[in-house]
DNA sequence: ATAAATGTGGGGAAAAGTGGGGTGAAGTGT
DNA sequence: ACACTTCACCCCACTTTTCCCCACATTTAT
């Protein structure tokens, strides 16, 4: 289970140390590839595979269901730690986040995400700024 | 499992090479042909059989599944890889999906697709504007 | 306070991507 | 049937990127 938020710096050569915490469950294999907002997604191999084979059996005749296809297999990277609990994120995928330097790593229960620290910073402001509403939306989803 | 991004260039000779994370995957055996959508596709040899297999199976009656007929058995050809990892694309498969230099090849899981670079970056684009629905089948499907 | 672990930086070997020649087979036209 | 061109395939060479290793600073735990 992935939990709490990391400030950590990528390096020149594109590489970011993952929370130690977190090596352990992604040794087992794991993938990174585009989120919904701007930020990128690590998922553990389980978590993976059982949405890549959802996506899998949809019909590909069907234009939008490429497009989904296109979106989510083609920015994902097989995620590998170096021997000091590295990965290297390759350019097109900084580019997506806008990650230069400093970066947010964000345990999420099942997944990890990676924001720029300033698209991050950003987000949590809105977030907290935008609480009321955001009770709401959630009461109605029954929590 | 093929997955990723990845920017190369076709010489002029007409040479592709493949990521070298493709390679060994391809190499027992598969075919390149057109896409649905102005691009180039391979697909490694069982992907290839089973999907001849379900078009075989249509009514070949119909119009339209003639014509997806055509699309895809007369681009077809038997895809080999040189001592580099290379493959020779033929003119007429160069010239359908728009194929200059500057080329983008995709892993979409089960297959390949190989575009012109500034033919992916128009659906690159085109898929980032349109996040909002896409967001609601990644729903739809429980993620 | 000392030891261990974590995050960061960089050098160097290996691999990947790119370009170009040369040889032989296939196809074209006379 | 012959010369000629064109194309596919083999080999070699170069540049860039990736990966593996070592080193150091800072933090955490004992």
């Amino acid at each position: 289970m992935f939990l709490g938020e990391f400030q950590h710096t990528v390096d020149q050569k594109g590489r970011l140390a993952i929370p130690a915490k977190f090596r352990e469950a992604l040794a087992a294999g794991a993938v990174v590839t585009r989120g919904l907002d701007k930020c990128l997604v690590i998922y553990p191999r389980g978590e993976w595979d059982s949405l890549a084979a959802k996506v899998s059996r949809l019909p590909q005749t069907q234009p939008h269901v490429r497009t989904l296809s296109r979106l989510l297999f083609s920015g994902a990277v097989d995620f590998t730690l170096d021997s000091q609990g590295r990965t290297l994120l390759p350019q097109y995928l900084r580019a997506y986040a806008a990650i230069t330097t400093d970066v947010a790593v964000i345990g999420l229960h099942q997944r990890i995400e990676v924001w720029g620290l300033e698209a991050w910073n950003a987000v949590k402001a809105a977030t907290e700024a935008d609480g009321g509403s955001l009770a709401e939306q959630l009461a109605d989803l029954g929590i």
